[in-house]
DNA sequence: CGTTCCCTTGACCTAACTCAAAGAATGTGG
DNA sequence: CCACATTCTTTGAGTTAGGTCAAGGGAACG
């Protein structure tokens, strides 16, 4: 069922309803990297089994609470957010699915910021020595997630350039772009479009930004056709061009670049 | 030697002349986190005797070069550097005496960005296997190395937040406080002054400015009488007033506060 | 002792922010 | 299924933090 997506006209169901989202994000972002065998699938399987699912706008994990372990996005935006006395409040990853944060904070084992739920999600906890496990028995498993860290190191090292260096537009266009490769890698992105269910004060908060700055911005890239966007539902236009704007290069993703620009 | 620090009318020598820098810096932080045997800081110790010296602002590893294994600064500044196509600059992290950083890019084995010197330093590169092989038989050295790096990875959130959602002299506070903590980690502060080998620019490219506006809220920090700096040696004034005004939690280093406000 | 790099200052500009309020959605309870 | 409440998005008007450009003054370096 290929969609004509040639006009922003477009409905505003989501891409993936929640019955139908993809099943297991995680194998798949972890098979992107290492083959696994069908025992590692299952193991990996069992890790998350007891996920939980939380509601939009949740705490999961509150600064300066204990913490071991990782933490797995099944379904849903989540992210981490780090607040200021006066109130603000910043972005400093987005969790998608199959995305795993660990916990360990060192000597001190507590939370140093806050993790949240965007949208409804399905995350599950899994306490060290329960991942240690799998993860001796399952090389494979211990080098998909090494590779998956060094990607969240240089996913923070491309924010910080993000907010430090481009402007108002470039920096949405930049995230944009991120977050359909990274959708993608995990089977949740249809044509170019993917849903999106983060509100326009969420991307503010996330690119270092006002939502009324935003707001504009994303005017000025409708406007300029490289994006479509209503109802939680994105979908890219013109991949080339956007991604020019933002001078997105893909290769701190570490993916294989399958974006056809329809 | 205690040092009269009352008065910012101070001589403009180094702190540390190259000469009477401390030893090890790279042992002394680790010891921060793991009491090492003798043979482990043997093995550290060798692992970075082949340690070259470079001058300032030169590359010591280029966009696009194959790496692997780790850098180690022994003495100077260094950085981890962005560069965007129309010429502009991001520091996306400071490299000081006793830090090291991964080169290991995961499956595309080649650096997502450039690591320069700011000031000269003396660097060594450890391969892979080295690295290994003293891991494997000092696990207190493995577990202090981990620390460091849950350290990085909590420092680059520091710093989306600063850049995110603080001002321009708060921005610079965070960082001259961050700095001031992690060169007392290794000895290299004495009383609350500490070589800062960095020009106003490099300040900039770091904390998102431009380099007049750094100017111009340096000169706001003096006229506070929160900092002094000349000659590229800094002295906060006043830690209290000034961790205040940067809202600096030093939870995220992980070291224990050893900070008395003369 | 000249050159280069760095810091400083001034004048002007603009990207992005704030405040405020009106429409759209979305959700909730009756 | 409707009425109400809430949360989002959009728009307008005025402000400001920080940027740009340009040029002079120091300090450092070969």
């Amino acid at each position: 069922m290929v969609q004509a997506l040639r006009h922003p006209a477009v409905e505003d169901r989501p891409v993936f309803p929640a019955a139908e989202v993809p099943a297991s994000a995680l194998l798949q972002k972890l098979e992107a990297f290492q083959d696994l065998s069908a025992e590692a699938r299952k193991a990996v399987s069992r890790l998350v089994a007891s996920a939980k699912d939380y509601p939009a706008h949740t705490d999961i994990l509150r600064e300066g609470e204990p913490a071991d372990g990782v933490l797995i996005v099944l379904r849903g935006f989540a992210c981490r957010n780090q607040f200021r006395q006066n109130g603000a409040r910043q972005i400093t990853a987005f969790l998608l699915p199959g995305d795993h944060c660990r916990l360990e904070t060192g000597l001190i084992n507590r939370m140093d910021h806050t993790i949240s739920t965007l949208s409804p999600c399905r995350v599950a906890r899994v306490p060290s020595e329960a991942l240690q496990a799998v993860v001796r028995q399952h090389p494979a498993v211990r080098q998909a997630l090494r590779m998956c860290i060094l990607i969240n190191e240089a996913t923070l090292r491309e924010w910080i350039v993000n907010i430090g260096c481009r402007t108002a537009i470039e920096r949405i266009a930049h995230l944009f772009c991120e977050l359909h490769l990274r959708l993608s890698s995990v089977g949740l992105v249809r044509g170019m479009t993917y849903d999106l269910p983060v509100t326009q004060t969420d991307i503010a908060v996330t690119v270092g930004l006002s939502n009324v700055h935003v707001n504009r911005s994303l005017q000025a890239l409708r406007k300029q056709r490289l994006i479509a966007l209503s109802g939680r539902r994105l979908t890219i236009l013109d991949w080339q061009r956007l991604s020019e704007l933002a001078e997105f290069s893909p290769s701190y993703l570490q993916a294989e670049r399958r974006i056809l620009n329809g």
